[in-house]
DNA sequence: ATTTACATTAAAACAATTCTAAACTGTTGA
DNA sequence: TCAACAGTTTAGAATTGTTTTAATGTAAAT
């Protein structure tokens, strides 16, 4: 499965030059079928596992630093230890298992349009985050 | 103003011992005729600034963390190096201006409520965050 | 007063992230 | 084709926010 040519001709529109570390993570983070949500950490390990392959922890943070930059990447507003990134960067929001620490994508069929009718003088909308925390019902008692 | 015995009641009430150092953080955090936002550094900056008392940090952490899980602050979801809290407990949401990193309240004048369709089996929805980045219009032009 | 459980503390430990400076590698253009 | 340059990777150190630890202190119960 070639999207090599595609992730390079991509990289390099982007002033990004293709290097085989940015190819590596191109290949897992835009070649599954399903968008997904992943930590540094996670992605560390799909490129160390799945690609057999070391890669500097450095180079991932500059890389999805980079990818977030130039909008191929969301990272998600919640507040944790460790950033969570999103492959799909289309407008849409979160639950947070905070059981499990778990993001799930909340289609926006689930969810009416967040509607704002303040601005701020000067300043333009960015975005539009809506995060939902759910835990077990039996939980939290403190 | 003496609101040292207010505080000392609301403390015995939630089962935590009205400390010294517990008092100055009431204090601090809930005298103020306006609600705010702050982050650790900030609240210990203000506590050994305004009240000339040293405090160790561990302190702030352990009663932050108890005044929020007996919810008399509420931490915002926002991905930072820090976490936010806020003194404004009621349901509302949140301006983040990327220019300054500075939170901004967001009245709920200012937004329709947000109306969740979904709901996950076994969990039951803990807080529903709306968080609304904003910058200067001439920004990010990468 | 004594005891006990809870709190505070400074310092160490920790974890995520950023920085550094040296080695490496695409790309450009002679 | 190859030299030279600018951008990139790397391991490890540094930094930062937060948590843990273990000793000391203190509020409250007996």
């Amino acid at each position: 499965m070639s999207n090599i040519s595609i992730y390079t001709e991509k990289l390099r529109e982007s002033g990004l030059r293709p290097t085989r570390q940015r190819l590596k993570i191109c290949e897992v983070l835009f070649s599954p079928e399903k968008t997904f949500h992943f930590t540094i950490n996670d992605l560390t390990k799909m490129i160390e596992d799945k690609l057999s392959e070391k890669i500097s922890l450095a180079t991932v943070y500059n890389t999805i630093h980079a990818f977030k930059k130039k909008g191929y990447l969301k990272e998600i507003s919640i507040n944790s230890d460790k950033s969570y990134f999103d492959t799909n960067v289309t407008e849409h929001h979160h639950f947070f298992d905070e059981d499990t620490n778990e993001l799930i994508d909340c289609s926006n069929d689930d969810i009416d349009s967040v509607n704002i009718k303040k601005n701020i003088t000067g300043k333009k909308i960015k975005s539009v985050e809506v995060l939902i925390k759910v835990a077990s019902d039996n939980q939290n008692q403190n």
